[in-house]
RNA sequence: GACCCCGUCGUCCAGAGGCCUAGGACACCCGCCUUUCACGCAGGUAACACGGGUUCGAAUCCCGUCGGGGUCGCCA
C-alpha cells in the first residue's frame, strides 16, 4: 500500500497541503504502507526556487515525515518531476504511437478565441477538437521541423466514464464532458493529468487521496490509466477546507500558510490536531489527540464529506488546551523556539538600539514584534490620506500586499522599492503613504525604520496586519 | 451557464430506521469560584433546508425542489 502528496512549490506552505498530507499519512500509517512526498513542479512560470523548503519545513514542523521524497530519497527516485521528463516524454510518445493522443498546433489565441465564442454562445467550453482528425504523419513532420505544439489526449467522443470515488461510489461522467486534455505543454513539460497518472504508476501508488477539486479532472485520469492500459489506483477525495463564507479556503479570506500559524504562536501539533477534527472525528467526543491516537483510529467511514470551515476560533481553543498541558519546561522552550530567541532578538535589537536609553524600555518599544493583531484604534483616525476616501485607503492597503507578494525575498530594498512605485501610481505623497503602512503595521506614530521593522516582522504577520489594517480603514468613517 | 459533489445548532463533529423530547465541542449569554483578570466548574440560547414517497416507525433509505461548493487553463 502506497500514497502520496504532490505539492506544488509555487508559494507559501499551504495549509491545504498539510491538511491533505495528514490524511494520506495517517492511512499509510495504519496500512503499513509508505507515505511518499512528490515535488509537482512542471510549471516552469509559477515554480518558487524557495517554496520546496518551506514546504519540507512547514510538514516537517506540524510533525509529519515521509518515507520517500526528494530530500530522503527512495527506490523510486528522483521525486521532483522537473527530473523526470524523459518519462512523460515517452509515455505521451507511446499514446501518440498508439494513436490515442495527437499532436495539436493551435496556438493560444485560436483557444482563447474558441472559448470567448463558446461562452457567447452559451456552449460547453473546451478544446474544439480542430487538430485531432489531421493526418498523424504531417503532424509528426511539423513537429520535427520544430513546429510549436502539445500533445492532446483523444478522449472519446460517446458514452461515459465512471470513477470510483472511494468515499462516495461511483460517479458518472459522460464522454461530452471530457474535453481532449492537454497532456504535453508546448515547452516539452508534462501537463498534471498526465504527470500524476505516469508517476503514480511508476511510483506503485495504490490509494490516491487527495482534494475534492480534483474530482471533476479524475475521469481524465481515468482515461489515461485505460490508454496505458495500467490498473488504477483507487480514489479518495477529500472535503475542501473552507473560509467562513464555506468557498473554498483563500488568502484573501483567511491566512493559508502554515507560517502565519507557526509566527502567530500556534502550536504544531495543535494545528496538525485541528486538521485532523476537520471531516474527521473519533466517532466519539474526543476532540484533543495525538497523530499516533489518531494512526490508531482511522477509518474511512469517520470521513464527512461536508466542506469544514476553518475556524480560527476553534483552532485557537485547542491551541489554548496544548498550551495549558505543557510543563513550563516544555513551554519555555515553546516560547524561545517561536520568537524569544537571541537569534530574532539580533534581528530586532539594530532596530531599537538607538531607541532605548535603559533596558527596562526595550520591552514596551518591542511590543508589536512579539504580538499577533494589533489594536488600531489609538491610530485609527490618523491613518487616513489626503482627498482620498476610506475605502480607496483600503483597496490601496490590498494592492500594496498583491505588490509584495508577487516578489521573491521579503527584504527592505524589496518592500521599499514596492511601496514607492505603488505609491507613485496612487499619486500620493510617500510622507503620507509610508505613514499608512507604518500605521497598519505597528499601529503607532513612530517606530523604527518601515521596511525594516516590515521585514523583521515577517512575510506572515505583516500582510495579516496590512489586511486587518485595510478592512479597518475601509469601513471607517 | 453546463457538469459533478455536498446539505444536523452561527461554526466543527456525533448520529449509519426505533436507544433522539437530536448528543459533544467552539463562539455567545448567565452563574459559581476569586482582591482582579484568566483558568476551572455549573447552567442556558441554538440545528435534522423544504416537499413528496418507502416503512408499523425516518435526521437516518428513495425521488424532486431549494441552497452551498467545486470544475470547466499549454496551473496544479
Amino acid at each position: 500500500m502506497r500514497v502520496r502528496i504532490a505539492p506544488s512549490p509555487t508559494g507559501d506552505p499551504h495549509v491545504g497541503t498539510a491538511y491533505i498530507a495528514l490524511f494520506n499519512y495517517v492511512f499509510a500509517k495504519k496500512a503499513g504502507g509508505k507515505f511518499v512526498l512528490r515535488i509537482e513542479d512542471t510549471d516552469q512560470t509559477r515554480a518558487r526556487a524557495d517554496s520546496e523548503q518551506m514546504i519540507f519545513d512547514a510538514l516537517h514542523w506540524i510533525g509529519l515525515s515521509w518515507d520517500e521524497g526528494p530530500d530522503v530519497g527512495g527506490p523510486y527516485a528522483p521525486y521532483r518531476q522537473s527530473e523526470r521528463a524523459h518519462h512523460y516524454k515517452a509515455a505521451a510518445g507511446e499514446l501518440l504511437d498508439a494513436g490515442k493522443a495527437y499532436r495539436c498546433f493551435c496556438t493560444a489565441e485560436r483557444l482563447a478565441k474558441v472559448r470567448i465564442q463558446q461562452q457567447a454562445e452559451k456552449k460547453n467550453s473546451g478544446y474544439d477538437r480542430h487538430c485531432r482528425d489531421a493526418d498523424p504523419t504531417e503532424a509528426r513532420n511539423r513537429a520535427a521541423q520544430g513546429e510549436t505544439h502539445v500533445v492532446r489526449l483523444k478522449a472519446p467522443l460517446t458514452g461515459s466514464v465512471v470513477v470510483h470515488d472511494q468515499l462516495r461510489g461511483p460517479v458518472t461522467i459522460d464522454a461530452d464532458q471530457i474535453d481532449d486534455q492537454v497532456l504535453l505543454k508546448s515547452d516539452g513539460l508534462p501537463t498534471y493529468h498526465l504527470a500524476n497518472v505516469v508517476d503514480d504508476h511508476l511510483m506503485q501508488i495504490t490509494h490516491v487521496i487527495r482534494a475534492e477539486e480534483w474530482i471533476s479532472s479524475t475521469p481524465k485520469h481515468v482515461l489515461l490509466y485505460q490508454a496505458f492500459d495500467w490498473e488504477a489506483p483507487q480514489f479518495f477525495h477529500m472535503p475542501l477546507l473552507r473560509n467562513a463564507d464555506k468557498s473554498k479556503i483563500s488568502k484573501r479570506k483567511n491566512p493559508v500558510s502554515i507560517n502565519y500559524y507557526r509566527d502567530v504562536g500556534i502550536l504544531p501539533h495543535a494545528l496538525l490536531n485541528f486538521l485532523g477534527l476537520m471531516g474527521w472525528s473519533f466517532g466519539d467526543d474526543r476532540e484533543k489527540f495525538t497523530l499516533a491516537e489518531m494512526v490508531d483510529a482511522f477509518a474511512w467511514e469517520k470521513v464527512s464529506l461536508g466542506g469544514p470551515v476553518f475556524n480560527l476560533d476553534k483552532l485557537t481553543w485547542l491551541n489554548e488546551k496544548y498550551i495549558h498541558d505543557l510543563d513550563y519546561e516544555q513551554l519555555a522552550d515553546a516560547v524561545i523556539s517561536w520568537r524569544l530567541n537571541k537569534e530574532h532578538l539580533i534581528r530586532v535589537l539594530p532596530l531599537v538600539r538607538e531607541r532605548i536609553k535603559k533596558l527596562d524600555e526595550l520591552i514596551p518599544a518591542i511590543e508589536y514584534f512579539y504580538s499577533g493583531d494589533l489594536d488600531y484604534t489609538p491610530v485609527l483616525a490618523d491613518m487616513k490620506i489626503p482627498d482620498a476616501t476610506p475605502a480607496d485607503v483600503g483597496k490601496a492597503l490590498l494592492d500594496y500586499i498583491e505588490k509584495i507578494e508577487a516578489r521573491e525575498g521579503f527584504t527592505a530594498a524589496v518592500l521599499e522599492e514596492e511601496a514607492r512605485k505603488w505609491t507613485e501610481a496612487l499619486g500620493w505623497k510617500a510622507k503620507h503613504s509610508f505613514m499608512l503602512l507604518r500605521f497598519a503595521v505597528t499601529a503607532r506614530k513612530a517606530s523604527p525604520p518601515l521596511f525594516e521593522t516590515m521585514s523583521v516582522l515577517g512575510k506572515e504577520i505583516t500582510r495579516r496586519r496590512l489586511r486587518q489594517a485595510a478592512e479597518i480603514v475601509g469601513k471607517a468613517k
